[in-house]
DNA sequence: TCCTATTCCTAGCGCTGCTAGATGTAAGAG
DNA sequence: CTCTTACATCTAGCAGCGCTAGGAATAGGA
């Protein structure tokens, strides 16, 4: 039968309504009002149709997560294929990532410091921060010295992160967000 | 007569009590454990009692971050003033950093990734915090080279940040802590 | 001894994530 | 074509959360 087919196919399309719901309004207005109860309303179904679909709340952040994987190794990749040399390339790999993490804060926090339920530092990563993690690491192998470039390629990515979150929580001014950037790449890109 | 003074002792012993116990139950089980109900039941009062001493959780939570800002600070004084030379003080002193907030994790992110409505430009909290910032500046001030001390301190101190928080979230392998650890050592003490 | 001011508690509001059980609907069997 | 079964979906509700209004108890001063 076709009927099932049709089933299955309208079943995805509400799970895709349930992530970009999610999306959007965790970005508009904070993972604090994205509830079930709006989400529900959202799509225009009950409250209990998402379980069917996600294990529960943190599920669905972690589907919006697995997006903004994506999103990232994109925007990284086109950084450093874009920049003139190796040096520029951290600059401009750096500034990227600040910019994405400035543009959807709350898509950063789903992939980096909320959603705990997903597998990173395991063999099964998702293969999109894979690809993010593996375009960090082409942009600082250049510099590594005698360290060990999976090391170095961890410690860039946590400046990186603790520069962003650290910002964005009020602790270190905005104003002077250029300069420690300049700082971070310059520790890394010599 | 010394009425009043007996009052007002029995206050503030209950307000340290409320932060004791937010502090202890926090460590023990995780700020998610830490209600209203559990903490009132602690020091046996009722729940609203709380809110005669803090204007809600969230400032409940702050008190026992200026805790460990105190806490903190005594740790990096400690830490840089027993290395041999400026290069191991910013070994050491990382490795304090680290150490704090691998071994505090629920003090640590009431200070550094929840609680925003600390007065981080009032008197009390920046005493404490300004200590600890103004001992990483000392650790790294031999270090700076061209570029601006305060710049420096804040990308080093946003390192450990990064370094700290991924691991914790389960994002890096705790088995390289210490190669990823002596990685910015190395780069912010040349 | 009475009055007043303060302290503290009981009870409850509106919200959360999540789920059990009822209800309607569609597919398959006779 | 009818009946039964299985599944999709909803209504209603649970237990918990932070927080607060309003009443009861307790103390201090007249």
């Amino acid at each position: 039968m076709s009927t099932q087919g049709r089933r299955e196919r309208e079943r995805a399309e509400r799970e895709r309504a349930i992530i970009t719901a999610a999306r959007g309004l965790a970005l508009a207005e904070g993972w604090d009002a994205v509830t079930t109860r709006r989400l529900a309303a959202e799509i225009e179904y009950s409250q209990p149709v998402l379980y069917s679909h996600f294990k529960g709340k943190d599920a669905i952040m972690a589907a919006v997560a697995v997006e903004g994987f994506a999103e990232l190794a994109a925007t990284l990749v086109s950084a450093r294929a874009s920049a003139a040399d190796p040096r520029q390339a951290v600059a401009d790999v750096a500034a990227a990532y600040a910019a994405f993490a400035e543009q959807r804060p709350a898509i950063y926090d789903a992939m980096f410091t909320l959603a705990v339920d997903l597998p990173f530092a395991s063999q099964d990563v998702p293969t999109d921060l894979a690809r993010g993690f593996a375009e960090l690491a082409e942009t600082v192998r250049p510099f590594v010295g005698d360290d060990d470039l999976e090391a170095v390629t961890e410690t860039f990515w946590s400046g990186l992160h603790g520069l962003v979150t650290l910002m964005r929580s009020g602790r270190l001014r905005r104003a002077d967000h250029d300069r420690r950037l300049s700082v971070l790449v310059g520790r890394f890109s010599r």
